[in-house]
This record gives structure tokens, C-alpha cells and sequence, in this order.
DNA sequence: CAGTATTCGGCAAAAACTTGCCCATTCCAC
DNA sequence: GTGGAATGGGCAAGTTTTTGCCGAATACTG
């Protein structure tokens, strides 16, 4: 099984934990496996960006501008964006803060042709996965893509979680229940609320999620 | 195994730490509330910053060289590293690299005066909370970790948080407890293994704790 | 080297969590 | 409306986890 080569061993020891039943697995980039979104108010750019990442093998959702773009990655299983920085309009670091409230976790991959150093840090700051320059290499972009993409499947190391969780002075416990609850409001936000699909993400039985949801104060329609 | 007339007192607990009543009493950023260690292989440069943020009201540790940097870190209560990106030997980004193995979470500043884009993208991948342009204008740079240490104090706020972890069709059981055992093995990091010190940060009962690692296949040896 | 502090782990009771069964609601498409 | 899909939650059995008690092993100190 792909996934289950791929998967990173998390854990050392050979207990059980290791020995989760993960279940389907489907080709790489394409089909239903979702898509790349990206986001450029230059029409030619973004053609000819798109044409060459579709030859590569990903599934591409075009947009040329924010407010697009926010309703694909809302409507469609978006598994990395890469947008311009400099936009008329909504600008790409605002559409960044924007797709975060919705998909807290998608990859963002920002390019400009200006960027500066407080640019970039503003856009890492933000949970920006990469920041290239453009013009863009469409070889570097496809790479990157790759790595990304390749991280998502589980190749995986490090990654870069945010969620509510306090810093200082708070119980173990706690702290992981602020994970937990961050889990699964993710997932559901990733998932429009629907309990049946998060029961899937997550593999884990219906009625356990229903009483975590309610012992973590989680309420399916409250969601950002 | 080093030297521990130097280590300082660590208190996890703030409570406890401001219920004794010992008449050490300091301000709010010194005593033992941990430093701000700066590295930069320019001694003039080094001093000058360290005198503007001890004039500022943090207690500061130089280090003009990486290896010095890191026993720092391992040996003293470090609330922020400031480094220099540019430095001969080991440079910014490799001290940055070996301090997250010991210290995964501690805040890192970078500063540069030649920072390019890649060069900030790769820091700020590498989990840099700021990079600034140099010179380093005094006043932003005692902003910016006020900043730092006023999101440490102030509890629940978007931390971010960097584990091993997988993406995608992982159960969530399995997620829950690769955050259980990041959060033990950063504790235990943060201790140089001491359990007693975990039990005390994490909040947690001891037999339970040692159930957690054995389970989890921690050993609070080999722990980079 | 004696004495104390620290850590480990077996055991078993207690507590917490998970999950299947079953039924009530709600939502949705016809 | 009607039927089926989706969701919520009570109940209780089944599991897992937590934790106190205790003694052993190890580390550290003077």
C-alpha cells in the first residue's frame, strides 16, 4: 500500500498504535485527489502556469482573483493554492488571511516579483508554506509542489500546525484536548460540517466523535 | 554533565513561582525569568544590542560564535535567540538547525543585512518567528520581542506548534498521540530529561506519565 | 560509604473512554 | 407529504487509562 509505505513511523515502539487500519488508496496527483488553486491577476501568467503544472500532472483550479478563488477553495478539495503577492484589489496577503479562516491548514504558496524582506516574513508569519520570485520557475514551482504535495501524503516531517493552544503552565491534558478539538473543527470546516465525512478523515467511530463533541464544546455549525 | 552552577532555577509553574515569597524580588524580564541570548560574530554589533535591550529590561546573554550560543541554550532558561544569519564557521541558519533539535520551540530572530528572499523563505521554514534587515534598527527589534515574550506569558494564542505529524489519512487516534509524545519529548528536551521537572510543567501524575512514555516508546535518553 | 532523592514498574481499584444497539429528529430529494 | 440518509444521544457492556501503594534499582551528595 502507497500511503502505508509512505507514512512516517511516529512511533518508535511496536505497540499497537502502530498498527492502525488505514484503508483505501488512490493514485497520486490527479483524479479525485483534489487540485492545485492558483490565484494571479495576469491572465497570461496564470494560463501559462496553469497549462504547464497540468501537463505535470496535477489537477489545476484557475483563478484571477480573490474572491474566486475563496469559492473554489471552499467548493472544491483544494490540496495547495499558490498566488501572487501584488493584486489589485484583494491583494494576496489578505487573500491569505481569508483562506486561512476557511482552511486553516492548506499550503499557500506565494510569488512576486517585489517581494521584500518584510514581505516574506509576513507571508511565512501567516503560515506561508514557500514564497518564490517571479518570474517564476515553473520547474522550481512543480518541485516545490511536488514537496508539498509529497509531505501531505506523509513523507512528512515537521509540520506546522496552529491552533489554539496555550504556551505556558497548562496541563498536559488540556493541551491535548486543545489538539483534539483543533482536529476535528478543522476537519469539519474542511468539510462544510458534514459529521459523515469527518467520521472518515479521521477514521474513528461515529459515536466517539459525537461525545467528544460535546465534552470538547463543539458545535458543527459555529464554525468560522 | 555540564555546568550546573550556571543553570538557572526554572520554574514551570507561575503560580507557585510568584507564591513564594522570597525577597529576590527583580523586575518583571530579568532574574529568573529567563534571557534573551544574542549571536552575532560582529562584537561590536553584539554589545551595542545587548546593552539596548539590558537598558530596556532584559536580561541578555551574548554569544559571538554558535557553538557558544548553543551550551547557552542547553544550560540557561532562554526566552528568545537573536542571531545573525552571515557568520563564519556554523551560520545562522545551521546554529538555528541544531538549536531546534535541542530546544524545538524556542523563538529565533534572525536579522541579516544581505537577506534575499530564499534566504528568509529557508529561515522562516526552519520556524524563525521574525527575520530583520540590519542594521537592525534597536527600538523594532525590542518591539518585536516583546511581542515574542508577551504572546509566551499570556497563555492561549495561536502558538505554533511544530511535531511530527502526518497530514492525510491519518486516524486521529493516531494524531492525538503523536502530539502526546511530541509534547512529553519537548518537556523532557526542555529538562535534559529530568522526569521530575516534566511531571511538574505537564501537570500530570507521575505513574501516568511513565505509562504515557512506555507506551509511546520514549526514552528519555535518546533524545538528540 | 551511608543516606537521600529520583525513577521505574507490578498490581489492582477506580475512573474515563469507546462503541454497539436502538430510537428520535432533522434534512433532503422526489 | 414520503422515504431514505444523516445526525444526535441514552444506555450499558467492553476496554483502556489513570492513579495510589509499595518496593526495587539507580543517581547524587556529603
Amino acid at each position: 500500500m502507497l500511503l502505508t509505505l509512505l507514512k512516517p513511523k511516529v512511533f518508535s515502539s511496536e505497540s499497537e498504535y502502530s498498527g492502525a487500519a488505514d484503508a483505501d488508496s488512490e493514485s497520486d496527483k490527479d483524479s479525485d485527489q483534489g487540485a492545485v488553486l492558483i490565484l494571479d491577476d495576469d491572465i497570461d501568467v496564470l494560463a501559462a502556469n496553469a497549462r504547464f503544472l497540468r501537463v505535470s500532472g496535477y489537477q489545476v483550479i484557475v483563478a484571477n482573483n480573490a474572491r474566486t478563488a475563496l469559492q473554489e477553495l471552499q467548493e472544491s478539495l483544494i490540496l495547495a493554492v499558490v498566488t501572487d503577492l501584488r493584486m489589485p484589489d484583494m491583494d494576496g496577503m489578505e487573500f491569505a488571511r481569508a483562506a486561512r479562516t476557511c482552511k486553516p491548514l492548506v499550503p499557500i504558496v506565494f510569488f512576486s516579483a517585489y517581494g521584500s524582506v518584510p514581505d516574506v516574513v509576513a507571508a511565512m508569519q501567516l503560515g506561508a508554506v514557500d514564497f518564490l520570485e517571479k518570474p517564476v520557475d515553473p520547474e522550481l514551482l512543480l518541485q516545490r509542489l511536488d514537496d508539498i504535495c509529497s509531505v501531505q501524503q506523509g513523507g512528512a516531517i515537521q509540520q506546522r500546525v496552529a491552533f489554539d493552544a496555550v504556551t505556558v503552565d497548562t496541563p498536559f491534558r488540556q493541551r491535548v484536548l486543545a489538539y483534539e478539538k483543533f482536529l476535528i473543527e478543522t476537519s469539519l470546516r474542511n468539510h462544510q460540517g458534514k459529521i459523515r465525512a469527518v467520521l472518515k478523515e479521521l477514521n474513528i467511530n461515529r459515536r466517539t466523535l459525537n461525545e467528544k463533541m460535546t465534552r470538547l464544546g463543539i458545535n458543527r455549525d459555529n464554525l468560522s
